[in-house]
DNA sequence: TAATTTTGACCGACCGGTCGGTTTATTTTT
DNA sequence: AAAAATAAACCGACCGGTCGGTCAAAATTA
């Protein structure tokens, strides 16, 4: 899986060839054909293990924040952190999103992981819904709102060289959307 | 240019086959290699061929409103309306996206391509800040931001089936950004 | 009739997947 | 506890189809 990860991530799912793999996993062609039946059923199961190493992280990080709020800003700054170390797994998302929009297995298994992924954003929202922290907004159409400004992270690792904005991007956008979401206490 | 375009929307850059445009574009591949010296360059091409389309119809439209708020509000209309009307563009946009982060010369021509259109939306920012209608907020930043949302609609796309959602995401995200960036006066 | 444009059969590098076989681990038999 | 039998894991040379690109010839234009 980390060899198709770091294979896929270098040249896109149609140029990397299964030779790559074979040579970054040690493993002989055999051998992943033994495991995997198909090109294609390597990169899905590449979804799920990548899913469930990210997700396990982000819910750790999340729990140590109290209000929902902080735990929305933490989700914000996680991302960012994983810009800094590691933007190339972002390069991946943009993969996983083309495949899901030409391959109805690729969709099926992604359209799962977001789904997850924004329930338990729509979950943190709530609670700051009922505890009063928030306005009585729609829950998942705020929830995607930050999931696609995430997302959105992805563009400066395309275009901008500098790594400098990506943060004041997510600082003025998280701002934005926080404070549209928080119910207005100063001034 | 559009047989290129309809057959990257339907199988991505690296699945679309130069006999697909051969067939599609009623010319032979000789031709297709007269004009063209390679699929790179076809594909290249296209880039210049779909932006300054789009472009042109967004000023259009745009110049219709007189604040720099109705602007930004036209501009997100103006996606939902594609959306709407013809949403395979956006796949377009994933598959651009993906090419950049993979091959320098899609790099080169995407960050010319959204420089250009980032450097539009700035303006419109800018007139808004100087009439009093905005805040001093900082105008790249602001318009990074409206442009990152505007790809979001993707995710529609890919993800949404009932196609009812992306009007209530743009409909929510824009109040977020266009509350947080005007001056307020209401309450 | 020379120059330009178009044609499509063809080439050959390339790569996903196969398969006959080997090695290592586990279970059964004696 | 040794031998035999079975199963599991792994190996890599090879094959057949595929597809970007070429080119000699034909058609069209000037």
């Amino acid at each position: 899986m980390s060899a198709a990860l770091s294979v896929v991530v270098a040249k896109g799912y149609d140029q990397s060839r299964m030779d790559d793999i074979v040579e970054k996993s040690q493993l002989s062609k055999g051998a992943i054909y033994w495991y995997y039946k198909s090109k294609e059923e390597v990169y899905l199961s590449l979804v799920d293990y990548w899913f469930v190493q990210y997700s396990s992280d982000v819910v750790d990080t999340l729990q140590q924040q109290e209000s929902a709020s902080d735990q929305l800003k933490a989700l914000f700054d996680f991302f960012i952190e994983q810009f800094d170390k590691n933007p190339a797994v972002f390069k991946l998302l943009v993969e996983f999103w083309r495949l899901a929009g030409l391959n109805p297995d690729f969709n099926a298994k992604l359209q799962q992981v977001y789904s997850d992924f924004l329930e338990y954003i729509i979950e943190i929202i709530k609670v700051g819904i009922a505890n009063g922290e928030f306005k009585n907004v729609e829950p998942r159409i705020t929830a995607l709102s930050i999931l696609i400004n995430i997302e959105g992270i992805n563009w400066f690792t395309l275009f901008d060289k500098s790594g400098v904005e990506a943060h004041e991007y997510i600082d003025t956008i998280s701002n934005f959307i926080l404070n549209g979401l928080k119910k207005k206490r100063k001034k």
